[in-house]
RNA sequence: CGGGGUGUGGCUCAGCUUGGUAGAGCACCUGCUUUGGGAGCAGGGGGUCGCAGGUUCGAAUCCUGUCACCCCGACCA
């Protein structure tokens, strides 16, 4: 199966083949495993922490802006997906079904949920009667299944874990800032917390939502200069409240129906993460996501073991007083297998003290993101650690916000431009990154480009940085700047 | 779902062409020595060869089917 170079720790590097390099580096890490069910995986203790974080982060901000969380079943009547047309066609080809309970057949088909816009629907028309039942703000946090085709760990499995905010509103206008308050909301986490810089943006037609009226998502770039859509967020107009008759008595005494919003986050956020930070040493953590922090590992010859612990286990203390989420690695084995197995799981710092140290008054500081050592006293390390799990923070935002960059094209002006950009910079080893691109708005242009270079439209980006002036595929006048490349 | 590849102790793989009762390295267990970038020696445990059929005196090896994973495409978060 393997013909490939591996490096010392078994991965593959990231420029022979990055598929590869992630498969490997998230199975060395531990994150995941495959199960005898196809497309679905087990999240592994130190997978399932990194997605308890997001969590906690997303969770906080839903409260915060008024959000609450409730529970639907997983299973759905058949018949409610017929009620919205764009939506069942939509998913239809990726609906797991189940038929039967013990031997006796079911009089009705119930989909395993790929989404609970119907099943919320339906509750709300009960839910909503007046006015003064609005807004409704619910989030969910929960399991969906799409049978998709194709499957890759965390990025796209048939059974995933994500959260779903529904939210009906009495009007167009404060539907549509709850819309954009919750994409705000995902980007601001996902900078902040993953240092992951998206682009925000709406999504075009045809890659909007089945059953929305507009579609807006936050796109990031992997170091392999593909695409991931981070999360969406979708104004639903009335259809779904026509389709269900989700419908309220407004102050006006007129029965109006809501409009309605969902939103989304998945655990794709874990392999986007691992996709943009991750090095050919393993995994990179952004410290505020990382489960540990900090590593403490002993060195130095086991007769001075005991002399270099009088000092090692109080500035364990320390740290663990200061917040820091902080880990010793006191197994037996050689210190240089640890550095690496900690490497791997991509711990943001790493702690030496060794009897040289103890006798200097020291400790060694080494950073995940750079590989930079640094001697700091003794005295002084909590700290300085508090102060540089701050610094990677930043440096690894900076640091994707060059990358992203350095990979965006702003020069590709036409449909042949973009052919040769993709074979050239395939001849010169080099990935094709994104290219910012006028489009005139109809759809056979942007499915042009799709056809011919497997690009596709990510974004029309709210803060474009240019403007362009001429749709990419017919010259004529476009009406949108848009962001085109591969996409997971 | 189409094209290609791979399934052999926990991991990476050899063995398959030419059938003859399963191997290596790493990991694991015990002991001793080690420990500042994946330590050494000695001893030890662990595999119905993905699964199901078939051919054969005999199948990891040949045939058929099936499942899973990986890569490349079409569909999607």
């Amino acid at each position: 199966m393997s013909d490939q170079k591996k490096n010392e720790k078994g991965i593959t590097p990231q420029s022979e083949n990055f598929s590869r390099w992630y498969i490997d580096a998230i199975r060395k890490a531990d994150l995941m495993d495959y199960t005898p069910v196809r497309g679905c995986i087990a999240f592994k203790p130190d997978g399932f922490e990194l997605w308890e974080r997001i969590q906690s982060k997303m969770d906080q901000r839903f409260k915060e802006t008024g959000h609450r969380n409730a529970y639907f079943p997983m299973l759905i009547p058949e018949s409610f997906f017929q009620k919205e047309k764009e939506h069942v066609e939509g998913f239809n080809p990726e609906l797991p079904w189940v038929t039967e309970a013990g031997s006796e057949k079911l009089e009705e088909r119930l989909a395993l949920r790929p989404t609970s816009e119907t099943m919320i629907g339906h509750l709300y028309s009960q839910w909503i009667q007046s006015y003064r039942d609005l807004p409704v703000l619910i989030n969910q946090w929960a399991n969906v299944f799409r049978w998709e085709k194709r499957t890759l760990p965390f990025l796209r499995t048939s059974e995933f874990l994500w959260q779903e905010g529904h939210t009906a509103h009495a009007t167009e206008q404060e539907a549509r800032e709850e819309t954009m308050q919750m994409l705000q909301i995902y980007q601001e986490v996902v900078e902040q917390e993953l240092a992951i810089p998206v682009w925000m943006g709406q999504k075009t037609p045809s890659e909007r939502f089945a059953g929305a009226i507009d579609t807006y998502s936050i796109e990031a770039m992997m170091k392999d200069g593909k695409a991931v859509q981070a999360g969406t967020s979708h104004y639903l107009g009335e259809n779904f409240a026509r389709s269900f008759e989700i419908q309220f008595l407004d102050r006006d005494n007129q029965q109006k129906y809501v409009h309605t919003t969902s939103w989304g986050t998945s655990t794709r956020l874990i392999g986007a993460m691992i996709m943009v930070h991750g090095d050919d040493q393993g995994l990179v953590i952004p410290p505020r996501m990382a489960p540990t922090q900090l590593v403490m590992i002993p060195v130095g010859p086991g007769k001075l073991r005991e002399k270099v612990m009088e000092k090692f286990d109080p500035l364990y203390d320390q740290l663990k007083a200061g917040g820091i989420r902080v880990r010793a690695d006191l197994r037996d084995e050689t210190p240089g297998w640890k550095f690496n197995e900690w490497e791997l799981r991509g711990v943001p710092l790493r702690l030496e003290i060794g009897p040289r140290d103890v006798d200097n008054n020291q400790v060694i500081l080494v950073r995940r993101d750079t590989g930079e050592k640094i001697t700091v006293g003794l005295d002084r390390v909590v700290e300085h650690v508090e102060e540089l799990l701050v610094h990677i923070q930043k440096t690894m935002v900076q640091r994707a916000v060059a990358f992203r960059d350095k990979h965006s094209h702003f020069t590709v002006d036409t449909l042949d431009d973009l052919k040769a950009h993709i074979v050239h910079q395939e001849n010169v080893g080099e990935i094709a990154g994104w290219v910012l691109a006028g489009w005139c708005g109809e759809e056979e242009c942007e499915s042009q480009v799709k056809d011919e270079t497997k690009f596709t439209s990510r974004n029309i980006p709210f803060d474009a940085p240019m403007e362009k002036k001429k749709c990419i595929v017919c010259a004529k006048e476009s009406k949108y700047t848009v962001w085109f490349g591969r996409a997971y």
